[in-house]
DNA sequence: CCGATTGTTCGACAATCATAAAACAATATT
DNA sequence: AATATTGTTTTATGATTGTCGAACAATCGG
């Protein structure tokens, strides 16, 4: 069972944050997430790159707090931490998600 | 009298408004910008980098729709484009500022 | 006209990043 | 046990990025 290292809530940073969901397939991942709800294993959600890329992409999200992964059998469950984020940051990724759903700002880079 | 090529707000995409954020320097640019409240020049806000790499921070904030500058005389003058941004992307800038003043994500790299 | 002020542009450089193929690890299934 | 599933790690590569100094451009103040 692989453990994974998720910074605490005090540990984020702001620019970590806004780097990490300034990309196109990242943020893509993280709207997916956030529309769906609820733990997803990674695969469920589609991208357009490599999974040694996507499994890249998830540990950028990790280490700025975006999201938490666990590990179960051979499937890496991903869910978001919105409660935490918002505590910490309070609107900041409501509104980003919100801009996504009303613009094309995702998939072409 | 130079001129720079400025963005039309159905032309900002909110990755690149995203990155452009992300950077400490250029996020602690806006802040100012937005605490002071109107047009500055650009010398008028301490950063710790040289004068040309501030050159280069601007422009990228120009491009991505944060900032307006416009030149008079020697000096380059800057201005948020908050009402443009707002209406494309309401709740991200304000969020994200309101969040750089409850935090120190700014200024330590 | 001359020098000071204020930024921009142009290399150059080191660091980071997004990408993917290949090998690996761990668990599940048959 | 053998194979399939799922994702991570490693390694490599090309692109982008942040940084600076030096040269340049434009204006202002004498």
């Amino acid at each position: 069972m692989k453990r994974y290292p998720h910074p605490t809530a005090d540990q984020f940073t702001l620019t970590a944050v806004l780097h990490a969901l300034s990309d196109p397939v990242r943020l893509n991942y993280v709207q997916c997430l956030a529309n769906l709800g609820c733990e997803q294993p990674c695969g469920a959600i589609a991208t357009p790159v490599a999974k040694s890329t996507m499994s890249h992409h998830l540990r950028v999200l990790r280490e700025a707090g975006i999201i938490r992964i666990r590990t179960e059998g051979t499937q890496s469950l991903t869910s978001l931490r919105w409660e935490e984020l918002e505590a910490r940051f309070p609107g900041v990724m409501s509104a980003v998600l919100k801009a996504v759903d009303s613009t094309d700002a995702v998939g072409k880079k």
